[in-house]
DNA sequence: CGTCACATTGATGCGGCTCAAGCTTCGTGG
DNA sequence: CCACGAAGCTTGAGCCGCATCAATGTGACG
């Protein structure tokens, strides 16, 4: 059930046996949520955090004129507010893309991790950093990168998360949302990342389309994108 | 030394007298850096992580035209790059952009800390989880807010921060930054930044002038920015 | 007193936005 | 089985916020 988590975590790291068990033995039954719910508001004070086991989930921040930022994506294996652990509650929304499977951890639960397991604790806080490192850089893609770069990064950047957990097809992977949810990632316009999506279709580097995305030129639109996985921390290291 | 430290974390939650005592025998002897100069280099191994006690510091990352993107500002009482305790090396870099000091606490003392005191693990883990919550303010910044929008809201959220360290006075604090280094924060030019500078003065909002910024309009200024403090996590809870 | 880094201002250009129309796809109900 | 509406995609025309280019100002320092 937390496959997808070992899969993440072992990418970086050893996960020893107990380690295993103790994960395994988190959180209750699954549940399941439909598209475009919202699974957690911002501001709620939260005594649980989430562990995506399906679909793809994005979280958010509105500004007063209705404009929204998407801040991450996530995919299974992604806790979707490990960080509620520490902050109690969230800056941010959270909000179900597709169709979602996930599992409730109490944070009493996670509490007694880092109690019992300093090192699989360090695992768990890795993770959180993890997303900060992905929150960089979307910061450099927003502040500095043209808008079909960031186009191209994103699309680069879910190929290597999707492949971690085996949820990728060779150089294919299902991406479901919306050309406008698209948009709110890159601070763009839904038009806009229409056109880009063209551009990046007669460059012969990429195509979206029924929510699969290809990428049939992978050095070339790393290259467009300056993709560099560096910030992925994949290296397995002890930690 | 390490008392602006104790000022952010106990802003969140209780430290205990043990917890005090682990955290002040942290560290060798201060050491001193000069502004402009590279404290970490990306990409680096580190085996420690840096407290910053006095000045103020960037961590950034370049594009291929040399283009830069500020992710955040580093002011006393923030860790520079405590993630490396778990990711163990940087995706970006760190600079000193004032006269600083700081202390070298070696990861061995820190993941002791994990072993022996898991509520004050956790309040670490916190304050990178306080970075990532402020990275998610800055990408609604860089994707969504107008450029006057930017520099009012990061105008606002250093007020609160520095607040926190008494590093301001009343309604000014010390901001040694250039303009150049500004426009880096938030994505845009320098050009563009004086020119928006010129527009928080004339509109008696907020002034910068010999490194100084002064707010003329508390309430003018964070309504133009939309900015409300909830993203820094600023309430006392058990963590 | 010359130099260098930084700030300021004006003129002009462009990347991405806005507005608007038409299209495709798909679910729903008669 | 088709009519219809809703949601999303596509494309064009025109515009605007910020970038670019360039010149001048200003203060610190050797």
């Amino acid at each position: 059930m937390i496959d997808k988590l070992l899969l993440k975590l072992r990418t970086r790291d050893e996960i020893g046996a107990e380690e295993e068990a103790a994960l395994r033995s988190l959180g209750g039954e699954p549940r399941e949520i439909r598209p475009n719910r919202v699974i957690i508001k911002a501001n709620e004070i939260l005594d649980r955090s989430i562990l995506l086991l399906d679909g793809m989930v994005s979280r958010f921040k509105d500004l007063g004129n209705g404009e929204r930022q998407i801040m991450e994506l996530h995919i299974p294996g992604d806790f979707l507010d490990l960080h509620s652990l520490t902050l109690k509650r969230l800056d941010h929304s959270v909000l179900a893309l597709s169709h979602c499977r996930y599992v409730e951890v109490p944070h009493e639960q996670l509490e007694a991790i880092t109690v019992r397991f300093p090192h699989l604790t360090r695992m768990l806080w890795f993770s959180t950093n993890l997303d900060a490192a992905i929150h960089r850089e979307w910061m450099l893609s927003l502040g500095r990168r043209t808008a079909v770069a960031r186009l191209a990064h994103l699309f680069c950047e879910l190929h290597v998360r999707l492949g971690i957990v085996e949820l990728t097809d060779a150089e294919s992977y299902r991406l479901p949302l919306t050309q406008t949810q698209i948009s709110e990632c890159l601070g763009l316009t839904p038009v806009h990342v229409n056109r880009m999506l063209r551009e990046l279709r007669e460059r012969s580097l990429a195509t979206f389309k029924d929510s699969i995305v290809t990428i049939h030129d992978p050095d070339g639109l790393k290259a467009l994108a300056e993709f560099t996985p560096d910030y992925l921390h994949l290296d397995r290291f002890p930690r």
